[in-house]
DNA sequence: GCCGTTTTCGGCCCGACTGTTTTCAGTCG
């Protein structure tokens, strides 16, 4: 069954390449709506009905049959047709700075260009310069770029690496005095798994001293823009950071504007221009009067909007919820009891239980489980049924001497090619809180891997799948499945769905929180600790479910002990 | 191509910066 991913990223290539075309521009952010809609929906496209299809806002009549006929055929005529003109290596100079799809058709239009090898061979020829549009700064950019395009070119990385980085450079620029507020915005404030670039935004009477503090950071590399208020950095590493500094009567208005989503915005926007309102990221002005624009409260109240945290504003049914007073109250992290996936050094954990238990109490956990590995786990040294018991005994007698926190005996059990557990389920129904888990076989083909995490579901002592796309955020690709009947059988069987907050898996996605929610189906926010200090990934956790407009409610481990247990 | 407490046709978010212009288009966020 063909996945919500591959017929969003149909419909995006579609508006690709309809904008190089030179297409009408609305028609090509039809095919961008309708691609975002796919990817945000709870259920997989496949399985609707057209009209099911046509109640999708942002999809229409005809894109409904377009997606009906790509589902059944897998693929599409339009698609083959447009591909034929533009291939991807083609469409990929697009990386370009500069090169956007008005000037990628005149090179297209005008010069013998299939590459980026043709690309720079006419540029090289001084054959660019000669276009209207271009000139010979451009000419020089593009060669320059094409020359160190490995290591620059739009990589993201993870939220971690930006918070630390984003921590040096707000501590640089509070030096500045002339900085009255500063927060970071953009898609680090939304708490998005990973960033592109940062978004650095301050309030201050006059930029000028702002600016010069910024190109001060000791890390810059190069300086790509620098206007009066504006100014755009790459730093050592290729991370690209952008500083705006506004009049501190527009700091709520610029602060909505810069943490975004885009499409978070349109959709203010346009709530906005029906009222009568303009919005920019100055304020919220009626003709010359200025409505709002201190704050974020202001703005939204004057929409007709509740305030709202920054990790639902991806125009997912926020603003409608705001509407009729129905945000979800989202979890935080002190809201959860417990820890229910951590190691030890009975295999791959770098600390002893009484290590961790110490840091979970400190931590103000009531409670956590031990969950090493299973002996399928070689590598870590998995446990076998015999040293499981083991330490098991050992379990009790150091919860027995605790104060603070309770121990549970559990595993993060392996889930073998077939399905079945890597221990045997007498074994299992000894432990307080069985984890499963998929580790080798990732790639296995998606009828498969539904049917192995099915079974593995279906076994009564499991109590929750363990990061269950198995991906690795940069390095590895989740493995494929179909979710929409993995989150049937969970509910069925009140599993739960882990919420892994190693900052590399991030497992379930966003996306996947709230399709969960929307089965019905109960998550666990883990740390998958492998060391005391890792207990603090937690946060990363809640992030992910935050954006999945998880609550308390929606969280296993929210609840005390003694009612932790669905069954 | 979508969509409708202005509308089934005619709109579709808004502004800074850059380079190429000689009053503005393209790109970017």
């Amino acid at each position: 069954m063909m996945q919500n991913e591959e017929v969003a990223k149909v419909l995006d290539e579609i508006g690709d390449m309809l904008e190089v075309g030179g297409e009408n521009f609305f028609r090509v952010r039809a095919y961008r709506n309708a691609a975002r809609s796919v990817r945000d929906q709870p259920v997989a496209v496949a399985e609707l009905s057209p009209q099911q299809l046509d109640e999708i806002p942002g999809i229409g009549a005809d894109l409904a049959g377009k997606i009906s006929t790509l589902i059944k055929t897998g693929e599409l005529p339009l698609h083959r047709e447009l591909a034929e003109k533009f291939p991807p290596a083609l469409l990929e100079l697009r990386d370009l700075p500069g090169l956007g799809p008005k000037r990628l058709k005149l090179l297209i239009d005008h010069l013998d260009i299939h590459g980026k090898d043709d690309l720079e061979r006419e540029a090289r020829a001084g054959k660019l310069r000669k276009l209207r549009g271009f000139g010979a700064k451009m000419e020089e950019r593009i060669l320059e770029s094409l020359a160190r395009r490995e290591h620059a070119a739009g990589k993201r990385i993870s939220y971690v690496e930006a918070a630390r980085i984003a921590e040096r450079l707000v501590a640089h620029l509070r030096k500045c005095r002339a900085v009255e507020q500063l927060e970071v915005a953009g898609s680090f404030r939304r708490r998005r798994e990973t960033v592109g670039d940062l978004d650095l935004l301050a309030a201050a009477a006059r930029a000028d001293p702002v600016m010069k503090q910024f190109a001060a950071f000791p890390d810059v590399i190069t300086v790509t823009g620098a206007g009066e208020t504006k100014a755009s950095l790459v730093l050592r590493g290729g991370l690209q950071v952008d500083l705006r500094v506004v009049p501190q009567a527009s700091f709520g208005a610029a602060l909505l504007y810069f943490t975004g989503s885009k499409s978070h915005n349109v959709h203010l926007r346009r709530i906005a221009q029906a009222r009568g309102f303009l919005l920019n990221e100055y304020g919220l002005f009626r003709g010359r009067s200025t409505i709002a624009g201190k704050t974020e409260e202001q703005v939204y109240k004057a929409l007709g909007l509740t305030w709202m945290p920054p990790e639902l504003r991806e125009d997912r049914g926020e603003v409608e919820a705001a509407q009729s007073g129905r945000l979800p109250n989202l979890l935080s992290r002190n809201e959860l009891r417990g820890d229910l996936h951590t190691h030890s050094t009975y295999t791959d954990g770098r600390a002893s239980i009484e290590e961790m238990a110490r840091k979970a109490a400190e931590m103000g956990l009531e409670y956590f489980a031990v969950t090493d590995h299973s002996r399928r786990i070689a590598m870590a040294h998995g446990l076998d049924p015999k040293r499981l018991r083991e330490q098991g005994r050992a379990i009790e007698r150091i919860g027995g001497s605790l104060r603070g926190v309770k121990l549970l005996r559990g595993i993060e059990v392996d889930i073998l090619e077939d399905g079945s557990l890597d221990l045997p389920d007498g074994v299992l129904a000894e432990l307080d809180w069985v984890v499963a888990c998929v580790h080798y076989k990732l790639e296995q083909n998606p009828r498969d891997m539904t049917r192995r995490l099915i079974k593995a579901i279906r076994n009564p002592n499991v109590d929750v799948i363990g990061h269950p796309s198995g991906r690795l955020i940069g390095h590895r690709e989740p493995s494929e499945f179909d979710l929409a009947e993995v989150l049937r059988v969970a509910h069925e069987e009140r599993c739960a769905l882990e919420v892994n907050s190693q900052p590399d898996r991030l497992d379930l996605t966003d996306t996947a929180c709230m399709a969960a929610k929307h089965a019905g189906v109960k998550l666990v926010v883990s740390s998958d600790a492998h060391s005391p200090r890792d207990f603090e990934l937690l946060e990363y956790g809640v992030n992910q479910a935050r954006r999945g407009w998880i609550e308390a409610d929606d969280v296993l481990n929210t609840r005390p002990l003694k009612s932790l247990r669905q069954r």
